[in-house]
RNA sequence: CGCGGGAUAGAGCAGUCUGGUAGCUCGUCGGGCUCAUAACCCGGAGGUCGUGAGGUUCAAAUCCCACUCCCGCAACCA
């Protein structure tokens, strides 16, 4: 049997519909598992939902519906569009399974049985800005040790898993795996963020919430959500645990595990470099060989947001650019490390110049000139002449850079290899001039050589493309007549039977008039954003009079403003609320400087509970509106000071 | 002084480890070709390689130092 080779993505959230930046890494995955079956690996990808959680539990009770019915739906959803990108993911698994919830059931009170994860009985103390909690070893002086400000005494029950115990052990294992977490930035992220300043004790079961995976012993909490959302990438393969504990696996486990790669995205790097890598170790189960964490892609360079109105769908794009569009678009445009950017005019600059013109032109005239100068049957090599070594040898180079740039992750630096190796096929037509050989009968043998030669290019090109734009790589084998695409035929030039007659030829890609395109984009996106009606924002619980009454606000007068030193957002206000003084913290320095707010009339939460942020004190809050866009609620400057709002 | 990465032609990037004529794709300008999807091929213009009339060196995009700005992670939105 061939080696095997496991890799999982990440399991996409089951909230809503993935946009095309969620969709990038099924998409890169599936590159890299076609990319490793053409290697002759035994691959197995996995890929799924996560759909546990109290955002879920939230939005279906909106949606009036059970969650189980919620996430039913949008898993169906992101299957649809993962399928729709034609991704070959060999198993889909969802947190809801019911295997999986037995077996991450087991895992828990496994680790508590052995002592890992243990309840704190009413000692901890929680944080609740940090959402935090922490055991009586861990403060000092009753301080929140991550951020310094008063802790609750927690009322509720919760289980921990000793993060502590393994700490040392992973910053061995990282240290003597150089290529366990890549890019080589986010291990030192990693490193020096969280394992050397030491690991805290992770809760690990939650009570405010119901949509999750009960602790068998013990109904009121749920398992916090990544055990249950990491385990996946185990239960999926059959990991399981048997009535005395022990691990219990499948021979298709035993086969696939260790994991050769988890393709995740940057930001929950820290969940599987840190707790999903400690959590088998608790187990004692080999840890997987490496993880990858991708850097995202950005709607032009923002995040893509609903509020920013900027998100992108993998499914609108393909309308317009197809499958092979988009895979090639996201394949192509990704840097290895650093984020990549996405928007049409780019796009379309894309498609047009590797896709339309570069390789869709290239195969064209290629079938073309075989149909009219040989009646459409491959010709037959003959002798080698300039500039055939170059193509040949370029092909050749092409292969190896290929396999190497793979290996290495660096997807876009392959494809563009490939496109290179096309473009120097495209010059060679103009080298050749099959044209001109075709007008004297003499040289129709060197004509058979040339169009040979472009005709095995080409055929060795698709083989490479196959891992990226497969149902194009398809249609040229189509167009070829060939059934030589596997990579092993590709080890020397030449492969291409002679004699044979090509297909039909089709245009692969057509070109796009850009012009027309935008003018057509932004008429559907002006349509849209004019029938698109402001959307009921999230409401909060009815209240009565007295709950409002319940709290202070005040006119209030800034006298004195300036930056907090060591935190970014924040900014210290001296308040007059003319009965006093007061000090009040506010995280609007990246919208306000000091000088914008002093003199200004504005309204104080005066009774609100006094709270240390980056040490320094706040007594009370300023009204502001908005998220993306924060703006202070500023007062007429004739309002007196220390007045009740109502 | 929290940790780390970056600044190279109009745009996006490579080159920096291992100093020695600054390169690729797109765009732009000009030319060629006619097999092909106004495609393809060739050539030109365009860069004081963030700043410092800094240091080392025969020689610095590359090594060293200082500074400015951007980004990621952490912290932080009372």
């Amino acid at each position: 049997m061939n080696e095997k080779f496991y890799m999982t993505t990440a399991i996409a959230y089951a909230s809503k519909k993935p946009h095309i930046g969620n969709t990038y890494e099924i998409i890169m995955a599936d590159a890299i598992a076609r990319y490793k079956r053409q290697q002759g690996y035994d691959v197995f990808l996995m890929t799924g939902t996560d759909e546990h959680g109290q955002k879920i539990e939230e939005l279906a009770k909106e949606a009036g519906i059970t969650p189980k019915a919620y996430v039913d739906g949008v898993a169906g959803e992101i299957k649809q569009i993962w399928d729709s990108m034609n991704t070959s993911y060999d198993k889909f698994i969802r947190t809801t399974d019911d295997y999986h919830e037995a077996a991450v059931q087991k895992v828990f009170k496994k680790l508590y049985d052995q002592g890992d994860i243990y309840k704190s009985e009413y000692e901890g103390w929680y944080c609740i800005p940090c959402e935090s909690f922490f055991t009586e070893s861990q403060i000092e002086e009753g301080k929140c040790p991550d951020c310094g400000r008063p802790l609750q005494r927690t009322k509720e029950e919760a289980y921990f898993f000793r993060m502590s115990k393994y700490q040392d052990r992973l910053i061995q294992y990282i240290e003597d795996h150089p290529d366990f977490i890549e890019p080589e930035l986010r291990k030192k992220e990693m490193l020096n963020n969280f394992l050397k300043v030491g690991l805290q004790d992770l809760c690990v079961s939650r009570t405010s919430f119901k949509w999750g995976i009960p602790v068998t012993f013990d109904d009121k909490h749920v398992i916090y959500v990544w055990i249950d959302a990491l385990f996946n990438y185990a239960t999926g393969i059959g990991f399981d645990i048997d009535e005395d504990g022990n691990i219990k696996t499948t021979e298709q486990f035993d086969r696939l595990w260790p994991c050769d790669v988890h393709i995740i995205g940057k930001d929950i790097m820290r969940f599987h470099s840190i707790y999903w890598t400690i959590f088998l170790m608790a187990l004692d189960l080999p840890l997987p060989k490496k993880i990858f964490g991708h850097p995202w892609l950005l709607s032009g360079t923002d995040k893509m947001s609903k509020s920013r109105g900027n998100v992108l769908y993998a499914d609108e794009l393909a309308k317009r650019f197809g499958v092979d569009g988009v895979r090639h678009y996201v394949l192509s445009e990704m840097p290895y490390a650093a984020d990549g950017n996405i928007t049409y005019e780019n796009f379309i600059a894309r498609y047009n110049t590797d896709l339309a013109n570069n390789l869709g032109n290239l195969v064209n005239r290629t079938i073309a000139m075989t149909k009219k100068y040989f009646d459409g049957i491959v010709p037959v090599q003959g002798a080698e002449e300039w500039p055939d070594d170059e193509l040949k040898a370029e092909c050749a180079a092409a292969i190896a850079d290929v396999k190497s740039l793979m290996d290495g992750y660096r997807i876009a630096d392959a494809v563009d290899r490939i496109f290179n190796m096309l473009r120097r096929a495209n010059k060679y037509i103009d080298e050749t001039t099959p044209w001109v050989l075709a007008k004297d009968e003499e040289k129709k043998p060197r004509l058979g050589t040339v169009l040979y030669n472009l005709l095995e290019t080409i055929r060795i090109g698709a083989v490479l493309l196959t891992p990226f734009i497969t149902a194009t790589a398809e249609n040229i084998f189509t167009q070829l007549a060939t059934d030589k695409t596997d990579y092993a035929s590709i080890a020397s030039f030449g492969a291409l039977e002679s004699g044979k007659s090509v297909g039909e030829a089709a245009v692969l890609f057509g070109r796009i008039d850009e012009a027309k395109m935008m003018e057509e984009i932004n008429k559907e996106i002006e349509a849209a954003q004019a029938a698109a009606a402001p959307e009921k924002p999230e409401s909060v619980a009815e209240i009565g009079i007295d709950d409002f009454m319940g709290v202070e606000l005040r006119t209030a007068q800034v006298i004195a403003c300036e930056g907090v030193p060591k935190a970014k957002k924040l900014l210290k206000l001296q308040l007059d609320l003319g009965y006093e003084k007061r000090q009040v913290v506010s995280g609007i320095a990246k919208f306000y400087k000091p000088e914008d707010l002093i003199g200004k009339k504005i309204i104080v939460v005066a009774n609100l509970k006094p709270a240390k942020l980056c040490g320094v004190e706040s007594n009370g809050m300023i009204l502001a509106s908005g998220e993306e866009q924060v703006r202070v609620v500023f007062l007429d400057p004739e309002t007196p000071l220390g007045e009740r709002v109502r």
